[in-house]
DNA sequence: CTCCTATATGTGTATATACACAATTAATTA
DNA sequence: TAATTAATTGTGTATATACACATATAGGAG
């Protein structure tokens, strides 16, 4: 093999770095959240975090907001809509649709607190002291 | 909103933040990629290369170097296979399925890479003095 | 050789992601 | 006010991700 002489170059994409961690730490908030006995998953707390954080936020406020693609968003609230966790609502005519979260999804996000926060302390004890460097790193990864 | 009294502390989540930041930064790859007039995505990449740099990689070898869920990198290897990029073989028996770039897998290699080079280069650029950090932490981030 | 077990691959289902395109409504301009 | 433009949301299609479960094969125990 190796008969491409780029390679090994190839090999460092950051891209590639990124994706692979990515799915590493999804997997790990997981597990954790798993164990809460709620079948929410990491993406759906980030979505039900950015909707709470915000006033009153519209769906491309939000998409912005985690840099997801609108209609990703929209795919993601209609399950979460079935689930319970999020109602959407139109405000005067029928063109913007806000989001907010329901008794329920506010009841999750209690919930799940204590096993995200582990989830959370792990990672932080794997950075270790360069946390505050790979916070920036992300920052400046988000904002492109 | 700001009900939740953890709503500052979630904000922090790192799982949100990678997962946002690898979404940006794929879209970056992406852009850039598109300009090659091929039709190849950066997890497509990802994927060639890794099989390229594995010595005739088992497909569940290739998962395990990506971290990538082996039924995932089965519906990703099927998708390349119908584009021609990668064969699958089977080796004695048929336990064991192998993968390997096909002549048009190289091909697309050296044709994306000066379009991949510069997204390299873009997002290093943004990195700047943490380039360095940033691969170690991300490393650490693959290995658990 | 037969049974059992470990290993490897394949399928069904559901969510995650994003592009192209459509539809609807608000805002602006002629 | 009518027509145009801009902003916002919705759908069709395709790939990305992963879990539960099924299938198939290699290797060893008896």
């Amino acid at each position: 093999m190796k008969e491409n002489k780029n390679t090994l170059e190839f090999s460092e994409c950051l891209c590639t770095s990124i994706r692979k961690s990515s799915r590493n730490i999804s997997n790990i908030y997981k597990s954790y959240l798993k164990q809460s006995g709620l079948t929410i998953n990491p993406n759906q707390v980030s979505i039900l975090v950015a909707t709470s954080l915000l006033d009153c936020p519209s769906i491309s406020e939000i998409s912005k907001n985690l840099s997801m693609e609108r209609t990703t968003l929209l795919r993601n609230f209609n399950v979460m809509k079935n689930l319970g966790l999020i109602e959407i609502y139109a405000a005067s005519g029928n063109r913007q649709k806000f989001a907010k979260l329901t008794k329920e999804g506010e009841d999750s996000l209690s919930k799940i607190y204590p096993f995200w926060k582990m989830a959370q302390n792990k990672v932080k004890e794997v950075l270790g002291e360069d946390l505050k460097i790979f916070r920036r790193n992300l920052k400046k990864m988000s904002t492109f």
